[in-house]
DNA sequence: CTGGTTGCAAAACGTTTGCAATTGT
DNA sequence: ACAATTGCAAACGTTTTGCAACCAG
């Protein structure tokens, strides 16, 4: 996710508003490690802002996606959807336990689909995803 | 997933009953490499069974999840959940026009974690999906 | 001013649950 | 016979939508 600056001039540019809903939601996103979903990204906001409603954070949050300045983080079985900041080419690990996802950066530009795979297919994206327990849920089980 | 008559015996041995249902659900999977969602394996079985319920689908699926007989296929992002009766140690490729899933063998038991993270993390399983699109998608856009 | 935005309530979606009737063993 | 299973309908949690009032530019 680039500064905030440049997130209000693109939006700007395509004619969206400037609120302070979406002002608040940038802030809450910004530089955020912690994967949030948006029922999470709603309570943060909330603590600022308590007349903000769920239907504006979850239309923020598609906005955001739509124009590529975050991403729904692929690669878990999780019954709502969890938001990255984080664009750039990047993977992750996964509690079983807690849910905790930490970003890892990671070089895998020499693993590639067996050539049977890759005649048929235009590979856009590669992304490994380590799923286990984090040191407390290990320690609780 | 293994032979059907092996399934027969698991659930037999737990208490559970064998129904004409679940008969044709394990037939539906078995071999089964589409990553069916639930509703496509409903959709399935009521080309042999108009009566058959959704409510019942979702439970076998339940159960065969539990019993580590198929699993829910983890690295994509969609509103439903996909199985698979692979089980495994795979890999999977995914198109993000048709949804096409395709298992992948792939050896990257050199890749871990840095050891900045893994220190704290205890990994069970490490998986890479490879997110794309299929030929015919490809000549589509 | 005026079109984009908000927030409410209601709908949509996949999935789960409570329960009475039915069935496998 | 008796517990397990089925199928219906209703509930669930997350996300989307229709719409009238509101507000940023």
């Amino acid at each position: 996710m680039p500064p905030i600056n440049e997130i209000i001039s693109t939006f700007r540019t395509k004619g969206f508003k400037i609120t302070p809903q979406r002002r608040l939601l940038f802030e809450i996103l910004f530089d955020n490690h912690s994967h949030p979903s948006a029922e999470d990204v709603y309570q943060s906001a909330l603590e600022k802002m308590p007349d903000i409603s769920r239907t504006t954070v979850y239309s923020t949050l598609n906005e955001l996606v739509d124009m590529g300045f975050i991403e729904a983080v692929n690669g878990i079985t999780e019954k709502h959807m969890r938001f990255d900041p984080k664009t750039g080419a990047h993977h992750h690990l996964y509690c079983q336990g807690c849910g905790l996802i930490v970003d890892i950066d990671l070089d895998i530009s020499q693993l590639d689909l067996p050539s049977s795979a890759s005649d048929d297919f235009e590979v856009l994206k590669k992304q490994v995803t380590f799923f286990g327990f984090c040191k407390q849920c290990k320690s609780e089980i």
